[in-house]
DNA sequence: GTTTAAATTAAACAGTTGTTTAATTTTGCT
DNA sequence: AGCAAAATTAAACAACTGTTTAATTTAAAC
C-alpha cells in the first residue's frame, strides 16, 4: 500500500484534515496548519500548489481505496440485506475514523467552484451509488426487496442521518448523556448504526 | 405579527440569509452584505453588534414561529401517521422556503463557540423533539407504531436526508436530470418528501 | 569534495477581514 | 425655529489572509 505522497506531505494532509474538520475549510488558515504541523507556511504551496489543491489532495488521499472495499463487499456470499447492513457499517466506520473529512467532502467541497477535481469526486459518488444499486437490484430479483424505492435517495438517508447526528454532536451528547468521547463514539457504533440499518431495512422490505 | 426588528434590519437579515446560504458564514464578509443591501458597512455593527450576533439575530428571526406551527399540528384531528407526514412536509417546506438558513443553523452554527444564543437554539431543538415525541407516543399507545424505535434519531433521518440531498444539489441535478431550478424544487416537493415519509412510515410500522 | 537538485526558511506582497471612530446628516419632537 | 436623539457616512484601525520571492540549508549523486 504505497501512496503518492511522501512522509512530510502526509503529516500536512492529516493535520489539515483535523483542522478542516474542527473549524471548516474557510475557518482554517495555512498558518494554522503550518504551526500545528511544525512546518514553514511556504511548504503548503510548495508541496500542493495552493490551499484549494491541498483540499483536493486530501480528498484523493482519503477516498482512493473506498471503491475497492465496496467491490469486495458486493462479491461476498451474503444475503442482500446483510450486504446492506455491512455497507452501512462500512460507511459509518470510514466516516467516523477519518475524523471529519467527509463533512468537507460532502458539504464544503460541493460549494467550491473549482471544477477540476470536483468532476473526479462526482465520479466516485456515482461509483458508490452503482455499488449500492447492484445490491438492491439483487435483492429485488430475489423477491426480498420491494421495487418502488428510489435508489438514489437511499444514500442521502444513510449518510444524512449520520451527518446530522454528528453535526449536532454537542446537542446529542447533552440529550443522550454521552459525556465522554468514548461514550459518544460507542453510541454511534451501536445505537446509531443500528437505527440506520433498521430504517433502511424497513424501507426496503415493508409493504404498505 | 410584529417583529423586534425594523425595516432596515430586516433587509440586512434577509440579504445576510441569502449570502450565508450561498457562500457560508465564513465565506461572506460584512462588506458583501453591505453592498448587496446597499448600506454602509458600519450599519451591521451598529444594528446587531457584530457579525456573529447578526447570525444569532437571523436564527431568532427565522425560528420564532416554528414552535407555534408544531403546536397547532399536534392538536389537529389526524391519525398519528398523518401527523408525521404533515410534520415532514412542514419541515421540508420551511427549510426550502427559508433559502438556506437551516444549513447554517444546523451545521455552521453548531461549530461556533459563542454559548450565548446557542443555548436558546438548543432549547428550540429540544422543543421540536418533544413535539415529535408526543406524536409518536400517541401512535404507540394506539398500537399503530412499534415501540423499539429510538425517537431522538428520527429527526436526524428526516432532516439529514433532506440536507444531504440539498448539499449535493449539483450532483443530484445532474444524476436525476433536473436541469432547471423549478424541476429541482418540484422533485423535492414530491419525490424527496415522499421518500422521507415512506422511510419514516416503514420505520415506525414495519415489524421484523 | 564538488556539483546539482530538493527542501526549508524568513520576509515581503497586496488584499481582505471585522470593528471602531469621529464627523455629518436625517429625523422626530416641542 | 431650535434641539436632541438616531441614523448614516467615510476613513482608519490592526490583524489576518493566501501566495511569492530570493536566500539559505540539506541531501544525494558522482
Amino acid at each position: 500500500m504505497k501512496s503518492n505522497f511522501n512522509d512530510k506531505q502526509i503529516i500536512i494532509l492529516e493535520v489539515a484534515e483535523t483542522l478542516f474538520a474542527e473549524k471548516g475549510f474557510d475557518g482554517t488558515s495555512i498558518r494554522n496548519i503550518a504551526k500545528e504541523a511544525k512546518i514553514n507556511i511556504a511548504m503548503v504551496s510548495y508541496y500542493f500548489g495552493s490551499k484549494e489543491k491541498l483540499l483536493e489532495s486530501l480528498i484523493l488521499y482519503r477516498t482512493s481505496d473506498l471503491k475497492l472495499q465496496l467491490d469486495n463487499l458486493i462479491i461476498e456470499d451474503l444475503e442482500p440485506i446483510e450486504k446492506i447492513n455491512k455497507l452501512i457499517e462500512l460507511y459509518i466506520n470510514r466516516i467516523n475514523c477519518n475524523k471529519g473529512i467527509y463533512r468537507i467532502l460532502h458539504f464544503e467541497f460541493t460549494s467550491k467552484k473549482g471544477d477540476s477535481n470536483l468532476q473526479a469526486f462526482s465520479e466516485l459518488k456515482k461509483g458508490n451509488l452503482k455499488s449500492l444499486e447492484s445490491i438492491i437490484i439483487e435483492g429485488q430479483t430475489k423477491g426480498i426487496f420491494r421495487k418502488d424505492v428510489i435508489i438514489p435517495l437511499i444514500t442521502p438517508t444513510i449518510l444524512g442521518t449520520f451527518f446530522h447526528f454528528h453535526m449536532n454532536k454537542s446537542f446529542f451528547q447533552n440529550l443522550l448523556n454521552l459525556k465522554t468521547e468514548d461514550l459518544y463514539n460507542n453510541y454511534i457504533k451501536t445505537n446509531l448504526t443500528l437505527h440506520i440499518q433498521q430504517t433502511i431495512k424497513a424501507l426496503l422490505i415493508y409493504e404498505s
